[in-house]
RNA sequence: GGCCCGUUGGUCAAGUGGUUAAGACACCGCCCUUUCACGGCGGUAACAUGGGUUCGAGUCCCGUACGGGUCACCA
């Protein structure tokens, strides 16, 4: 068999050499030990949250060893494809800060010496590589239809074959002679371009990935497709052209392609190419809601695997990457309460401290994180995320919140910027209720009334406060006034006082403030309330504090 | 089914032959407190299972069970 001349019958108009592609991407100039990462989804819809796991994997594991990580787009499936599936990753990405340092950008858009970084536009890379190995013979056309496939595969199922696929006696164009490749070529069928796979049954081939250690499995024997009939090569074939070619140090990945990894292995050395180092990583799973099993956290059932969920949901960014962040390395949170205020991806990320089972993702753990985080804000970084975040999920709210910015500045910061700041916000979406009646006068219930304090008792402590409050006292003042209205009302003004002897009075200090609490927000629990009616003002309060006694 | 990966409290997990088996979230209790939160203290709770190897095993080996992945002209 003549491979040359089948080469250039396969790809008469290619003349680019591997060669040529050697000098066109030469290898990096790194420091010792720096590590090249790569994230490479296919745009088939939004970006999961395991796609964000992934990818702050290979961003911190580069940044790490002050390597490279860029992001690669495998668009080679084009049945799968959806209009702006790209886009939607790279919006993602930006919603989370995360920053590759070379690859795709936005539509179109790349930066880096290694590109293009869309796979649909590096064919002439796929078919130079693919000529030079029909030149060696170690790729072959193969003309067979899907049915004879199907057929293929009932056959070996019915033989019960062990191993399934196109090898050995099954792959009938193997060995076809190039007198039958030209007719068959001649007479237009379609072909794909098969992997002429040396390896053995009885071999097995060892290799190492970096969080599970050593690996042995039996070697790659099925002659894996390369390019599909419209040219474009398979996820295999395109993996090695490109970790070549791209100077891949490190292919970190999840674990569902740990099984092929022989396949790759296989490739590489057959290009003649060093093989990377693999990473396998768990996958992020969730606790399915009616078996109560753990299974992959999935597109369709989950409405959290989508990253935009959390950006709904008003959840900041940097929520999000920390709790992620625990979950790719445990003693991540001991760096953190040594490290506090330090950019997340500043994190000495060990690659080798992966875990290897996945892991659940734990949408409580998230909300606490979250108000860790949200509580060591400032309140005008918080309003203006707020107000970001209202625009587009929660429009009535965005109108009043930005009404007054510095009015709902200083709300936000009641309790802030403190040594213990309130740890009650863990979302956006929560700040609407949370703050609602700041905004609208509330509906006091009557029935929530501290048990001892009865509506005639209610009525005289809002009466005296409306008599006698003043917004210009802090809050020291404001508890010493309360106190003094307390013996002309009944209460004790001092709450140890008043258990010691609890018959003495009708209720102590803490009473009055809880009524008048109630009157003011409507509610039982707010932060705090001097502070609050300082900020109503004192009109405000005052109507709350009638309408209120007026119900009672 | 073949091949491969995994299995420490409810969750995330430290742990690399000798530990009272860390820590965090959640949960419970107490303290602090003019509400709620914050904070402090304490508590419940785990090495899937059976065999080895060893003076000694969560850690090493084999089997079993249970999860997960993979066996496409999808990635």
């Amino acid at each position: 068999m003549d491979n040359i001349k089948l080469a250039n019958l396969l790809f008469p108009d290619v003349t680019l050499t591997p060669e040529d592609l050697e000098a066109k991407y030469p290898p990096r100039e790194l420091p010792e030990g720096a590590r090249v990462t790569r994230f490479a989804p296919s745009p088939t819809g939004y970006l999961h949250i395991g796609g964000l796991f992934g990818a702050l994997t290979d961003v911190l594991a580069a940044k790490a060893s002050k390597g490279v990580s860029y992001l690669r787009i495998e668009d080679t499936d084009k049945k799968r494809e959806v209009d702006d599936g790209v886009s939607a990753i790279i919006k993602g990405f930006e919603a989370f800060g995360v920053e590759f340092t070379e690859g795709v950008t936005g539509f179109g858009a790349e930066k880096g010496a290694y590109g293009p970084y869309t796979q649909s536009q590096r064919v002439f890379i796929y078919h130079a590589v693919a000529k030079r190995l029909v030149e060696e013979g170690k790729a072959y056309p193969c003309f067979c239809s899907a049915e004879e496939l199907t057929q293929l595969r009932e056959q070996q199922e019915k033989d019960g074959a062990l191993i399934r696929g196109y090898f050995g006696k099954y792959a009938k164009c193997r060995d076809l002679s190039l007198e039958e490749i030209e007719a068959r070529l001649a007479a237009g069928k379609p072909w794909v371009l098969r992997f002429r796979s040396e390896g053995s049954e009885d071999r097995r081939i060892v290799f190492e990935d970096l969080i599970r250690g050593k690996i042995e499995m039996p070697e790659n024997i099925i002659d894996e497709v390369l390019l599909k009939s419209d040219g474009i090569p398979t996820y295999h074939f395109a993996h090695v052209c490109d970790d070549h070619f791209m100077r891949t140090t490190h292919v970190i990945r999840a674990e569902e392609w740990l099984s092929s990894v022989p396949k790759h292995i296989a490739m590489f050395k057959a290009c003649g190419y060093r093989v990377p180092k693999y990473v396998h990583t768990a996958q992020v799973m969730k606790l399915d809601d009616e078996t109560g099993d753990k299974r992959k956290l999935s597109k369709r059932k989950d409405p959290e695997a989508a990253v935009s969920y959390f950006v709904e949901k008003g959840f900041p960014r940097e929520a999000v990457i920390e709790y992620l962040l625990t979950l790719l390395n445990s003693n991540f949170e001991d760096w953190r309460r040594a490290n506090p205020g330090v950019d997340a991806m500043d994190y000495p990320f060990n690659l080798k401290k992966m875990g290897s089972s996945g892991c659940l993702f734990d949408l409580l753990k998230l909300t606490d994180v979250s108000k860790n985080v949200i509580s060591h804000m400032k309140a005008a970084d918080i309003y203006t995320r707020v107000a970001d975040w209202a625009k587009d999920f929660a429009p009535d709210f965005y109108a009043i919140f930005t009404a007054d910015p510095a009015f709902s500045t200083a709300i936000l910061n009641i309790d802030r910027e403190v040594p213990k700041p309130r740890k009650d916000i863990a979302k956006w979406d929560e700040v609407p209720e949370y703050l609602s009646y700041f905004f609208a006068e509330p509906e006091a219930d009557p029935t929530l009334l501290p048990e001892r304090v009865s509506p005639e008792d209610a009525r005289a402590i809002l009466a005296c406060c409306c008599a006698h409050y003043e917004p210009a006292d802090d809050r020291d003042a404001w508890f010493a006034r309360m106190k003094t209205w307390c013996p002309g009302l009944g209460f004790c003004p001092e709450v140890k006082e008043f258990k010691k002897n609890p018959e003495a009075f009708k209720g102590h200090v803490g009473d009055l403030s809880s009524v008048i609490r109630l009157a003011v927000t409507g509610r039982t629990n707010t932060p705090d309330l001097c502070t609050i009616m300082q900020l109503l003002g004192k009109e405000k309060v005052s109507e709350r504090l009638n309408r209120f006694a007026e119900k009672l």
